[in-house]
DNA sequence: CTCGCATAAGTAAGTGCTTACTTACCGAAG
DNA sequence: CTTCGGTAAGTAAGCACTTACTTATGCGAG
């Protein structure tokens, strides 16, 4: 296998132990044995541990995805956002987020560990994502109500709250992925769900 | 220093470890230096890691606040409860939620922790409490969609909506703590503003 | 009051195992 | 014969947990 291959297996397989056991709980002995080769090998492609973290967050699927997020490129989003069509921005950004843990990195995970563990890289990782999204998502909110078209809320609340519904939506997937004792939504009902909820709330309209 | 009153001293060290490191992340030597004892002293006091983790959720302060919630004895919440005023409802259910962060368990850290986890008494304790406020809550959601009251939402979709906001308001809070970076919003403006997005959404009441 | 002694509170210095990381060496391809 | 992909066998430090031992604290009998 050359190198480069043989680089890409590393990664794929830290990529799974580090979402699933977070920075200090995945070792490198681990990882060496998930793919194929000898811890010594695995420190010839990276420096030493951090730096093996590292490269994960700068990869494509990663940093790029927490960063862009591919939103430039949605073009259901585009669409939904010229068209004011709050429910499908919502349902769109929504739904991208979540389904990025079906993609190659388990990016939630990653995220939530981050957010937890004492890691400057993990830190700056986190803090990088959700200012993003406060961002994006943010700016939305604040141009509809200058539209008159969404109630006067704090823009930074309202993501939280978007936010936080995703986040633990995508925990108690992967709970369920585990044990099979919570509930198991699909992304696509949820990412549904939530925008409904956000947009119009539980109380019945009044007549 | 008395055997129980060094076993609280422990305990409070360890709560303070392992909320901010995680079970593994927080080593023996740490918790015994911060409780000012040797490792042997703790390891007289507990049988072993696992049982002082378990001592931990065992405590009032924590599992029975994660399963109780002390919200049989919310005067406010059982008032606004009797009197269907939704909007007091979701907000003391989220501000004693959130409050339980600044008690004497950082509660929600240690929660999130345990739903990452992979410790068998974490993930217990995280799906108890998750139950627990699936039950309550989701139980209130569908007796107000039965009123009239509520629109027709999957209840268990509203009350991850909810919990999700509590808990991502709180991870962020907690990165304030520590960065500042972030926006710093109080337990009692975030319990409000989430009761009235969940009640009413963003968007603006139509003419 | 105090002596004797059991028991609880405490420690220093380990145990064996795991961690991140290294060294010294090998075989094949260009 | 060097360079690249690879390994076996380390190393020092850190981990949960133990051992062997010392001090402090009751507390009933004399």
């Amino acid at each position: 296998m050359s190198g480069d291959e043989r680089r890409r297996v590393i990664l794929q397989a830290a990529v799974e132990l580090f979402s699933q056991h977070g920075f200090k709980g995945a070792t490198t002995k681990e990882i060496a044995k998930a793919s194929g080769v000898s811890e010594a090998m695995l420190f010839r492609h990276f420096e030493n541990k951090d730096a093996l973290y590292e490269a994960i967050i700068e990869t494509k699927g990663c940093r790029e995805s927490a960063t862009k997020f591919a939103w430039d490129n949605d073009e259901a989003l585009i669409k939904a956002i010229a068209e004011k069509d709050d429910a499908a921005v919502f349902y769109r950004l929504g739904f991208t987020i979540l389904e990025k843990q079906q993609s190659n990195v388990p990016f939630m995970r990653l995220l939530l560990y981050s957010a937890l563990e004492e890691h400057d890289l993990a830190e700056r990782f986190f803090h990088e994502f959700v200012e993003r999204v406060y961002e994006f998502i943010g700016g939305y909110i604040a141009k509809r109500q200058k539209d008159g078209a969404f109630r006067k809320v704090k823009p930074r609340l309202a993501v939280r709250a978007l936010l936080g519904m995703l986040l633990h939506h995508s925990l108690n997937n992967i709970l369920w992925d585990k044990s099979g004792v919570l509930l198991k939504i699909s992304n696509d009902e949820a990412a549904k769900g939530f925008a409904d909820i956000l947009l119009n709330g539980l109380n019945a309209k009044e007549a």
